[in-house]
DNA sequence: CGAATTTGACCAGCGC
DNA sequence: GCGCTGGTCAAATTCG
């Protein structure tokens, strides 16, 4: 998917080009100012997707890959680790689908709380031999026969790591994707989580096809979201309507 | 007051 | 059989 930004030069020859000359300069100067913020956000991102794969280099986790938000994602095609035994409640020996979410928090932040978009019931924690931070154990309780259960711990190797580890497939559509991960989708970010921007203008560096990758699984994730689509469509109407103002006054 | 979280108890698998 | 360990339950507690 490709994102562009399409600015409409054909200014009325018939006069006020001047006006229009400086609606247009500061227009650019409002997308090099953006590009810059942008072009950060995507710097951070990427020194956030390096130490993620020196970490996972280290634990040889082979089949990982980072996705966005530096979250990394292991496979969930196949069982990362075997269940040591049968779940009680599970006895038709299916193998429930097993995906692992690294998720980088602030060095503050003690909570075993990962904001994936799903509603979690917490039912149990415990301290685990392998690692001196307790394992929070989470059922999903969005939907009220959803078999999802989740395992957050902290990472041993970095305690500013949360280790999510899914167990099971929903039977349901997430909850409000930008609710949950603290998207905005308005010109004030919100401080709850991260915030996800895309570079719409495409930069006079050369990206590396890394940088291509994330901004396109952010633009995936984001026109996926419903709540995103919705906000975007009103965004694009009320500018619409700004700029047929504007070009009606002049 | 109902829902969510906490936390100790309990259960079952595994290795010795 | 016994102890260790991970996972779950459920009563108590907290919170909105």
């Amino acid at each position: 998917m490709e994102l562009t930004s399409s600015l409409d030069l054909n200014v009325d020859p018939s006069g006020h080009m001047d006006v229009a000359v400086e609606m247009l300069m500061e227009e650019l100067h409002r997308l090099n100012s953006e590009n810059k913020k942008l072009s950060e956000a995507l710097r951070h991102l990427c020194e956030s997707y390096n130490s993620l794969k020196k970490q996972l280099k280290r634990k040889d986790s082979s089949n990982c890959n980072i996705n966005l938000f530096g979250i990394s994602e292991c496979s969930t095609s196949q069982e990362l680790e075997p269940c040591k035994r049968p779940c009680r409640e599970n006895t038709n020996f299916t193998t429930p689908k097993i995906s692992k979410v690294l998720v980088r928090t602030a060095p503050s932040d003690t909570g075993l709380y990962v904001m994936d978009g799903y509603q979690w019931r917490k039912y149990g924690q415990k301290v685990t031999r392998d690692n001196p931070s307790p394992r929070a154990y989470f059922k999903c309780s969005f939907a009220p026969n959803c078999p999802v259960k989740k395992k957050v711990q902290r990472s041993v190797d970095d305690p500013g790591v949360l280790v999510a580890t899914y167990e099971g497939e929903h039977n349901h559509s997430p909850r409000g994707f930008s609710e949950s991960l603290g998207v905005s989708t308005s010109p004030i970010a919100r401080n709850t989580g991260p915030t996800v921007t895309l570079d719409l203008v495409p930069s006079s560096d050369v990206q590396s096809s890394t940088q291509q990758l994330l901004v396109q699984q952010m633009a995936t994730c984001l026109t996926r979201d419903p709540n995103f689509r919705a906000a975007l469509a009103t965004a694009i109407s009320e500018k619409n309507l700004v700029l047929d103002n504007t070009s009606s006054n002049i």
